[in-house]
RNA sequence: CGGGAUGUAGCGCAGCUUGGUAGCGCACCUCGCUUGGGACGAGGGGGUCGCAGGUUCAAAUCCUGUCAUCCCGACCA
């Protein structure tokens, strides 16, 4: 490809309403275009990133024993209907209606279709297990999107689903796709993470996000792991061990004391000199139209999504000042559970097991109670986010934290679909049973968007050479000089020739114009073709590194070939 | 959905307070000059000022509505 033909157009400036680095650089680089709210157009260079990124995933899964196909992206509302989604998935699913009045979806997820194509193509245990996989363009409506391609609302997904017979079925395959997962990710030219997870939406049991640790703001999640040992967990997922820490209190005995508009955990610590651990907080939240009481220690705060699941809710949200008074008789700030036992549903977190003495509301305005202990024996739950600090589950050891950005997943759903949309195969006993199924999902357009994210530097991006749009760039500082065009030529046709992505620099400009877009764009080895050709030699650079060396023509050819063949030995 | 902000040429912005011929930089076209890290000079093309109403002799500017976009929060495979 010669420059002066590529369709791009690289921007001097950042453009100015991106955060995220992988945004900037995209759109300055001139890989994307916006065309709306999250929804871009993928230019010629971001297309062939695309590409590389689905051939190597394509190559580890067809290795991986799973076969591609291609799925509809708009989807009726009927599908959705049987498997009780249609009105579970909420307002990312895009809805609309076609001429003759018939419901339909854009697709943000395909395990609906994917569970109607199985049906009556695959009726035997025989035929079983089978694992299927496409590339697909998915639609969610998210309530914001952002960072770019990091979370648009239109995106490229690979997205796979294998059907079994047994669990111990399933469960070979998740490990088996685990490993795949992870050879794809490290030949993208990412470290990432497996950590456990919630399934959300998808549904199921054992879930785990492959994630690529960031630490920027960039990166959506908050991941807790251990450093002595492979725990690691989403912090919608984590099960932390609190610490040991002061239990109990001065006061020993129960007592009802003035507490004038002190509302908050940190003004009643401060008030009554105590430690927020030693205050029995109360949360109401409504789960469907319902309230629900939350109990947590007073320095710990309510994961939403643990809630969610706890309460087997469809939708929870915290409860206004209004609902609290209507539902507690008492303002906000002094609420407790105590006399509200068989007025509403309460939870008690297990983060406040062992509190002792301890300081909470007195449901009457400007009043707490102190010295407070627990009557009877709780049934316990786990609805608090954990914090760095705390101990793993697994060996007790102190957790960390970090940002980090899903690139892909695996669920075990189990018969999640296969159940309610009946659609069953026959076991060896002559059986009709419902299949037990895994879904497997990489951000294919996320993916790309991470690697820029661990990989630039101040003068734009630095591809893994496995997925840049091009392996090299060859630049002739001066076009004009006959001696220069010459060799950029004849060394732009032999890389062709070697099966090197080249691109020759074929513009009439300052050499440092193409210096300048070639850093930005990315390419991972440059070839300068300037002064010293007249003693046959070029200078080798590589982006990763600020250091090129000038050899002879014959030996930069080598080397680009070189590491370009290396690639294909993956 | 709540809070904040912004819509003026492909991109980045000024002009709006105090209404009176729509501007600047980059990009683009022509010519010259230049060619090792986003040169320079001269000339040129391109804009329903987001959209719709209203006030006014006159609206990018004032008023009302509306749409879109961005940031924070809520929310989210």
């Amino acid at each position: 490809m010669k420059m002066s033909k590529l369709f791009v157009q690289t921007l001097r400036d950042f453009p100015q309403d991106a955060e995220a680095m992988s945004h900037k650089l995209l759109v300055r680089a001139g890989y994307i275009k916006k065309l709306a709210n999250g929804i871009y157009t993928y230019l010629p260079l971001m297309n062939r990133v695309i590409s590389k990124i689905e051939q190597i995933t394509r190559e580890e899964l067809n290795k991986a024993g799973a076969q591609e196909l291609s799925m509809p992206f708009v989807q009726p509302a009927e599908l959705w209907k049987r498997s009780g989604r249609w009105g579970a998935y909420g307002k990312e699913l895009l809805r609309m209606k076609d001429r003759h009045d018939v419901e339909l979806c854009l697709g943000p997820t395909h395990e609906e279709v994917i569970t109607s194509v199985v049906d009556g193509i695959v009726t035997s245990y025989r035929q079983l297990p089978l694992n299927l996989y496409q590339f697909q363009l998915k639609f969610r409506d998210e309530i914001r999107p952002r960072f770019g391609l990091l979370r648009s609302r239109e995106f490229i997904m690979k997205d796979g689903y294998s059907f079994h017979g047994s669990q111990e079925s399933l469960d070979e395959e998740y490990q088996n796709m685990w490993r795949a997962y992870k050879r794809i990710f490290e030949r993208c030219g990412l470290e990432t993470k497996a950590v456990q997870s919630d399934s959300g939406a998808i549904g199921g049991k054992v879930s785990h996000e492959f994630m690529v640790l960031t630490e920027t703001q960039t990166g959506e999640d908050d991941v807790f792991y251990c450093k002595h040992c492979d725990y690691s967990a989403n912090s919608n997922h984590c099960t932390s061990i609190l610490n040991d820490e002061i239990t109990t209190t001065r006061f020993d005995k129960e007592e009802l004391i003035d507490t004038p508009n002190v509302k908050t955990i940190k003004d009643l610590a401060e008030f009554l000199k105590v430690s927020e651990n030693n205050i029995l907080k109360s949360v109401l939240y409504i789960a469907d139209s319902k309230p629900v009481m939350v109990m947590i220690r007073g320095d710990k705060e309510v994961e939403e999504t643990k809630l969610l699941n706890v309460l087997c809710a469809n939708e929870i949200r915290p409860a206004t000042d209004d609902e609290v008074l209507e539902y507690t008789c008492c303002v906000p700030g002094f609420v407790t559970c105590f006399g509200l036992e068989n007025k509403i549903k309460i939870l008690y977190d297990k983060s406040i097991a062992g509190m002792k003495n301890f300081v909470t509301g007195a449901n009457i305005k400007d009043k707490h109670k102190v010295g407070v202990n627990f009557k009877s024996d709780l049934n316990f739950v786990d609805v608090s986010l954990s914090k760095a600090g705390e101990k793993c589950p697994v060996c007790g050891q102190p957790l960390f934290v970090t940002r980090g950005i899903e690139v892909g997943n695996i669920f075990q759903l189990g018969t999640k679909y296969s159940e309610p949309m009946n659609v069953c195969y026959t076991d060896e006993k002559g059986e009709n049973k419902p299949f037990i199924m895994g879904c497997y999902g990489i951000g294919i357009t996320r993916t790309a968007s991470a690697a820029i994210e661990k990989h630039h530097d101040e003068y734009g991006i630095i591809w893994p050479l496995a997925i840049a749009p091009y392996h090299c760039v060859v630049v002739p500082v001066n076009i004009q000089e006959p001696d220069q065009k010459e060799a950029a030529y004849t060394i732009y046709e032999k890389l062709q020739k070697n099966g090197v992505e080249v691109v020759l620099d074929d513009r009439d400009d300052r050499a440092g114009v193409k210096f300048k877009d070639s850093d930005l764009i990315g390419f991972p080895f440059r070839i300068t073709v300037g002064k010293a050709i007249k003693e046959g030699k070029v200078e080798f650079k590589m982006r990763s590194s600020k250091e090129f060396d000038v050899i002879t023509i014959e030996e930069a050819i080598k080397r680009v070939t070189e590491e370009v063949l290396k690639l294909n030995e993956d």
